[in-house]
DNA sequence: CTGAAAAAAGACCGATCGGTCTTTATGGTA
DNA sequence: TACCATAAAGACCGATCGGTCTTTTTTCAG
């Protein structure tokens, strides 16, 4: 009975996967038959068309960063370790299985903030509820003492989202060295203006 | 006798624009035929195929970005001055005429970096001049004793490109709001880590 | 004014696109 | 074991894709 199920998810990874590397102008339904070894009737058995595969693809590459992210800070018990952990798992984002290609968010950001409105609430929501999330560990560290009073969460979380991002599209050219510049800047930043002197 | 240079030029101004709202995948040869009013012949008289058209395409949009930052940070006298103008001419590079979608460099790095090896070439390379200007601008700041002797030329290229970059992007859904936060960032990186006490 | 070369038009091509629909295979249940 | 719902296959569709080739138009030199 979960067959089914089944099937749905691994069309759902297999695609997040094919997304994030060609995007999804560059990713057809026959990619998706070959790389699910299913032919057009067992996909379209399970969604309704492209969109809508491409939508749950999305919902799933971010719940992944999000599970990414919490169980790595649940390791962390001070708001300090959580705030590192964060640049940390940001740093291997483009490591971890499934996410060749770099950050789904992003990615979809530039391949179809102007081809798909849908897609781009999505990222826009993904984007905004993890810097909610990032926004959260500064407000408990404030509320510790660890971090400054004057810290600006917006601002932080901010720049936290774009340093990350940037580097880690810079390194699909550029290799990691982009990304150890990123998180050098983020923690030596964290030192000097976040935590608590 | 300049008719079919005009025409030529068309395309790849017309294309460039297209591609960096579209993206390569994104955008076919009928868009560029209504864009440029051409059809099919007018267009593949001038190029053997859309690969061609893509790479002067993005030559030409790359050569439009460092028109923009020479043709500013020829008013400046100072290092100092010329940093600052470079961090505002990325500021607004979104904003000038045909760059709508952001930047075309980063753009293509997300677009093409898997699907098409001569772009992702391009794309690193158009990266690296990009950074060895910045690290020009660093090095006769050191060099004038304006800058700090120790200031990493590498860190802070890489740092600067990553955070305006990842803030354009971002700002395809957050507003220009991102961009204000990596800017302001990173004029206050200078003033605590360049420039001299 | 004419003729040749350059430029653009437009008909045409096979392949592939996303998507539909009918048929077959499968797997659990009564 | 027979049945039925679900799952998957695979034939089929019109549209569009990038690209070719022939024809027409435009341009400019002699």
């Amino acid at each position: 009975m979960t067959k089914g199920l089944d099937t749905r998810e691994k069309i759902i990874s297999k695609s997040a996967e094919l997304f994030n590397v060609h995007g999804y102008h560059g990713c057809s339904l026959s990619d998706i038959m070959e790389a699910t070894n299913l032919k057009k009737g067992g996909i379209y058995n399970h969604f309704r068309n492209k969109d809508e595969i491409a939508v749950e693809a999305f919902n799933y590459s971010f719940q992944k960063i999000l599970r990414q992210f919490r169980k790595r800070l649940d390791y962390d018990t001070t708001p300090t370790a959580k705030l590192n952990s964060i640049i940390e798992v940001y740093a291997e984002l483009a490591s971890i299985p499934g996410m060749k290609g770099g950050c789904p968010i992003f990615n979809t950001v530039v391949d179809a903030s102007n081809t798909h409105p849908l897609l781009k609430q999505k990222a826009r929501d993904a984007i905004n509820s993890l810097k909610k999330y990032i926004e959260i560990k500064i407000r408990e560290g404030i509320a510790s003492g660890e971090f400054r009073k004057d810290a600006d969460r917006n601002d932080l979380a901010t720049l936290l989202i774009i340093t990350m991002e940037g580097a880690i599209i810079m390194s699909r050219v550029d290799g990691q060295s982009c990304i150890d510049v990123a998180v050098k800047s983020l923690k030596m930043y964290l030192k000097e203006k976040i935590y608590q002197p």
